[in-house]
DNA sequence: GAGTAAATGTCGGCTGGATGACCAAAACCG
DNA sequence: CGGTTTTGGTCATCCAGCCGACATTTACTC
């Protein structure tokens, strides 16, 4: 990929658009591009020394390993999310991110590298730890939503929230684009394959919702009400 | 409190260390400090434009009223500790931060006060945005705790941990100042104060460990075997 | 030290939702 | 197109741990 590509797409980033653009063409010359189709692996937490990425077009799932093997999906991100090791520590078990939009665009750098440039540059300093915040908020939110909420409450909160962000609305409906399996939607609320599926069925006899393998169809204000 | 106090106090503080002592002696001016009593309450989350707070001597409860009224323990915090609002979401509920030891001392100052620090000092900066990962991986373990330990499991690696920070060691046996009640434990990892009570006495009647009102005692390795 | 409030102890009933097992329907693929 | 894999559907079973209720002990107050 060439210089100017990398720098129109940094330009456009809600965290790197604060830099001047000499100091965009700096970073440029650090970063690392790459890109991957539908179910290609992205990145492994172990294989490289800490990097951070961002993600430039598509969508993908962080998916972990938990000792017995299974696979849980930690979170869905989208464009100009940034993922990878941020932290030090780096006890994170078996970590992986995958492409589940057909074509994924993401950069990446060395950790260190990220580092320098912040400690020369404090607007990005700033924005860095505003974004780091609400990351934290979020992750709050979700401790608190296991904690208090119910299954079936988790559920429909997933659901608006997914709606908002990526539902296209009609007459009187929301058309979800479904990229999830309901082993995926279980594990981001916490939950059983077969307790999300009876879930999902009992929300269609309720006339709140109704589904195919690629779509999911929200009846406007049907879950607003719940 | 004088300037000399907060220069020495903020001196000595893990985050504020990297600044130069014209930095650090220009904080003292917009710095706020608050003494008060066990039983005493520090702050309101909602009382006060935000505010961040840094402990300097003491320990502390963040306590949260949820919907129901019940008062839910968010997190015990220790000397060098951050609280108060970081994010600018401010829909947090109630929330208040606790005495709990004899004595604590605290400083503050305005978030946007503290933005504009952090905006003309990279290092301070760093290091903020590094600290801010390590609660981030902190909150990420309770997560996984939550999900994939049960009561059992949470209450001993609680007792563990705590151990580790506040523990006395002798021969063989590991003290612990208790000061809190079944109830505040309960709401820390997630259960039921009956719960805990009885795993106490279960762990008790096992012989792994002893207690009282204000005591725990741990067997030496007893801990460790489960 | 009497009286009150707070913390601990104990128990039985109850249930959300996990688990496992098995089948049906789609999707994928050579 | 037929065979295989992945996903979704359904049910019966089971249990950790929540909940309410009440007794007892300790601490706090005047």
């Amino acid at each position: 990929m060439n210089l100017e590509t990398k720098y129109w797409h940094l330009h456009n980033h809600k965290l790197m658009n604060v830099l001047s653009s000499a100091e965009l063409k700096e970073i440029c010359l650090i970063t690392n591009f790459k890109t991957a189709k539908k179910g290609e692996i992205i990145y492994f937490s172990h294989d490289e020394s800490s990097r951070v990425y961002t993600l430039k077009r598509g969508t993908i799932k962080i998916v972990e390993i938990d000792a017995k093997g299974n696979e849980i999906v930690k979170d869905i991100l989208q464009e100009g999310d940034l993922f990878g090791q941020f932290t030090l520590t780096d006890q994170t078990l078996d970590e992986y991110a995958i492409a589940v939009s057909d074509y994924v665009t993401c950069c990446s750098f060395r950790m260190d590298d990220f580092e320098k440039i912040i400690e020369r540059n404090p607007a990005l300093a700033l924005r860095y730890t505003k974004w780091m915040g609400f990351r934290l908020k979020r992750l709050e939110n979700r401790y608190a939503n296991l904690v208090f909420k119910d299954v079936r409450t988790r559920l429909i909160e997933f659901l608006k929230d997914w709606a908002s962000k990526e539902g296209t609305n009609t007459q009187d409906e929301i058309i979800l684009k479904n990229y999830l399996t309901h082993q995926d939607i279980a594990s981001l609320i916490c939950s059983t394959r077969q307790t999300v599926t009876s879930l999902f069925n009992d929300l269609k006899e309720k006339g709140v919702l109704d589904y195919t393998r690629t779509e999911i169809i929200i009846k406007n204000n049907a879950l607003l009400a719940l």
